[in-house]
DNA sequence: ATGAGATCAAGAATTATTCTAAATAAGGAA
DNA sequence: TTCCTTATTTAGAATAATTCTTGATCTCAT
């Protein structure tokens, strides 16, 4: 017999554990093939190409329960819809001013990003997310936009 | 004749310039007084108690405009509404994941807060928002709750 | 005083996200 | 297998923050 079409694999990862269905699946190849850091909604078009029947809802579901077991991660850089990503090293997010573009911008080796900041005595950091705007390499050295 | 009930005074801060309206002086005054990084919901409520007939939307713009000139900051540190704050001086907020409270993180002096990041070689960083959770130092040395 | 342009108010519209309820699928036990 | 329990999915309604639209009002310079 033939098991393969609904096997699934129970994942321990980070935080959470959690069951690796077809949906949730599609959604982290989703974000795995394309590392452009989409929003939900453009998760749940690129979700539709692999498997058609899935719902928005069910898109939401999943990036929230593999965002809860931290194999994703949510960004947020501007005040629209929360992006997602499968990068799990500690990074920052670079949204790009003029393309729009969201690059990942790594933790030096060894370097503490909370160093920086005068932290209140004896508060402890669990979370710390990172947003920066400008212009990327590639739109910081072509010559300002005539509009 | 009497001048002060009318008369405005134009502000230049940061990188913009605005008429300091009524509704604008109360909106920034409500943000003076309670450093409590409020919603713009929230600047509403304590607007009307200074002038009741101030409308929602009139908030909104007062605090985007106020937000363009440079003179108050947005603070995202969740997904949830967009907080404001008049301090100007570069900080991070840290929200405390039990009481809720969002408080200011000043940068050390001198310090660079992109420095720990690997920056892709050419971009240029005009903003830097930067959300910390974590616990504060109040809840953090609290025993920890039972429910 | 007057006219142009900025600002305000009220409510409708938009949009991301969450919730609800019912249907389906999966894993374990007999 | 077959039955049972629980988790997941689906579709659409509901929510909530924010933006937009329109007409009224205010300000400033003339």
């Amino acid at each position: 017999m033939n098991h393969e079409d609904h096997q699934e694999e129970t994942l321990h990862v980070g935080s959470g554990e959690f069951r690796m269905t077809k949906q949730r699946r599609v959604v982290y190849d989703v974000l795995l093939d394309q590392r452009d850091h989409p929003t939900a909604q453009e998760v749940y078009s690129r979700a539709k190409r692999r498997m058609p029947g899935i719902s928005l809802a069910t898109v939401y579901n999943c990036l929230d329960t593999m965002a809860q077991a931290g194999v994703v991660k949510q960004v947020n850089v501007a005040r629209d819809a929360t992006r997602f990503c499968p990068n799990l090293r500690p990074h920052a997010h670079f949204l790009c001013a003029r393309c729009g573009e969201v690059l990942d911008v790594d933790l030096k080796p060894a370097a503490d990003a909370t160093l920086a900041w005068a932290m209140p005595d004896g508060a402890s950091v669990e979370h710390l997310e990172v947003a920066m705007r400008g212009l990327c390499p590639t739109c910081a050295s072509q010559p300002a936009q005539l509009v």
